[in-house]
Parts: C-alpha cells; structure tokens; sequence
DNA sequence: TATAAAAGGACTAAAACGGTCCTAAAGGTG
DNA sequence: CACCTTTAGGACCGTTTTAGTCCTTTTATA
C-alpha cells in the first residue's frame, strides 16, 4: 500500500542533483539523468512539468538546461511528491464532501483523516535542502 | 499518492458489518456485500482470502456463511488493510537492504521510513471494534 | 438426494505505469 | 542568416494492476 511511483523516486533524485550543483549553475537534462540514474526522456518529461509550475526553471538552446526554480531550503519534499503523484489521499472521500455517501456515518473516516495529516507533517518538515546535505 | 483500492475499501466494509453483527451470528456474503454496498462476487473474493489467514471464518452449505475469525477488539485496521493491500510501503527501498543500491548514501531513505511508521502507528491503533462501534 | 452455501479458477475490460520516439520551437553562435 | 543545441509537446506502446464477472467444484445441511 501507499507506493510511490518511479515517476516519484526520479523526481525526487534528479531535483536532489539539481540541488547539490553550486547556485544558478544550469545542468543538463543528460548530466541530470546520468547522475540521479534515471531514464533521460522520461525525467524530461518529469522536470518539464516541473518547469510549469515553478519548481524548476529551464533554459533552451545551446548553453541551456535546468535549474532550481527557487532555493532548496523553500522546496519541500511534499511539493515535489505532490507535483508528480497528485494530492496525499490515502482514501478518495477526502476529497471533498459528498465522494462518499457513507461519509456522515463512517467510522473509518476520520482514521483516513488521521493518516493524511501525519504524512503531509513529516513530508512538509523536510526540505529539498536537507535532503541534499544528507544525501552524498 | 498512498491510494486505497476498492478491494482495501469494500475489505474494510464488510468487516465492520461482521462486527456490528450479533457475537456468533454468521451472515451470508449475499446480505454482508448488500449492507456494505459492495459487489458481493468481489466480496467473496476478498473474504476467502481473509477466511485462509484467520481473520474471518467460513461455514459452507446451507446456513453457512461468514463470521469474524477473532473478537472485534482483536482485529487491527492495519491487519485488514496489510491483507488485501500488502505491506505500508512508501517505498520499495524499504522492504529489505539492497533493494535501492543507494540506500547507503541517501537522504531520503530515512524519510520513507518515518513516513512507514506513523501510518502504521495510526492503523494499528485502531481496531475493528472501534469502527464498528463508531459507525451507524 | 436435493439444496444451499462458499471455494477455486479462468477470464476480461479498462486504467495506470513506465516508458520511447518524433517533431517543433526557442535560444545561441559564426 | 544559417546552423546547432537544447528543451517542449504530443503521439504512441507494451506491461501490469485494478476491478471485477462467470462457471464449476466442493462441502455441508435438511
Ligand atoms: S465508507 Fe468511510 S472510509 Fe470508506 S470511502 Fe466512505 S467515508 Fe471513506
Ligand atoms: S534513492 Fe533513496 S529513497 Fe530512492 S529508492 Fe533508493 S534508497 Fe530509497
């Protein structure tokens, strides 16, 4: 239960390099890929999403490539996992009122509740930063 | 991310209904699968498997059916949704060394770890019993 | 023996996963 | 301007998982 995706491990990794470069030195998709192992074409895709909402920033042609979108120690893991994987829901009626029926009169609920609010804690209190330093 | 299926879901139904049943009373998988609006031949499925590791057991012939293999209070969440989900497993590096070769060296590790066991900690803190009870 | 269940197995449609590949667009360089 | 480099976007694709259904067999009761 509750598995991240390669899609998410890959994003975690590559943002992770990206991380470990010195400041606003651009890298290369290719030097990305090699470096976090990891498919190249599909990591593209990966930090093209990225790109759209601001975690990264890309540059085209020669001399261009990516970066940070902002400093490491204001990305948190959350952030990045949530971009690729979608929201932290560990059932669909938590989601909004009325996904389920049966919600008025579940116990089960709340325990869902419980279960998405310690997650998003610990996801929150790292930062692309920390995990960066730690990881050599 | 952390999805539960339909199969966890309907699982975690129709155990509670067992529950909220008379001590002893077994129940037809027709009338659990009705009560916990659930397709009663994926219901079955699910409570064959749960009838094989003892969580539930099963009567067959006329007046058979099903009843909790255990007392409700003796039946965790987490044992429920570990027996049709599988193992809490953020991520596959968790489940045995060497199944990430740089596990040695990385930071996020720790985090899926810590992650691991608070949805744990939830899950097994609660049980059966306080679902049913708590559910109309 | 007839009947009432659950058990087991085969099968399936649809979605999600884990990518690849090709073309287009944008930005430097000589 | 022409050419090269690099990301962007879209189409495509094989495999696995999800979410079931259906049919036959076994077991137990009446
Ligand atoms: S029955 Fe309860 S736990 Fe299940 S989806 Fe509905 S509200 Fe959520
Ligand atoms: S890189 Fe780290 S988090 Fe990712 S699978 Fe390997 S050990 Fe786990």
């Amino acid at each position: 239960m509750m598995e991240l995706t390669r899609k998410g491990e890959y994003a975690i990794r590559g943002i992770i390099y990206l991380a470990q470069l010195p400041p606003g030195k651009v890298a290369l998709i290719s030097e990305i890929a090699e470096a976090a192992e990891v498919p190249q074409t599909f990591l593209a895709k990966i930090l093209q999403s990225f790109a759209k909402i601001g975690i990264v920033k890309s540059f085209r042609g020669a001399g261009g490539g990516f970066t940070l979108g902002r400093s490491a120690e204001q990305i948190t893991l959350r952030e990045v996992v949530e971009a690729v994987e979608g929201p932290i829901l560990p059932n669909r009626c938590l989601l909004g009122a009325g996904s389920c029926e049966r919600d008025g009169t579940c116990g089960v609920h709340p325990v869902w509740r419980e279960v998405q609010g310690k997650v998003v804690e610990v996801l929150d209190g790292v930062t692309i930063k920390e995990l960066a330093t730690r990881t050599k």
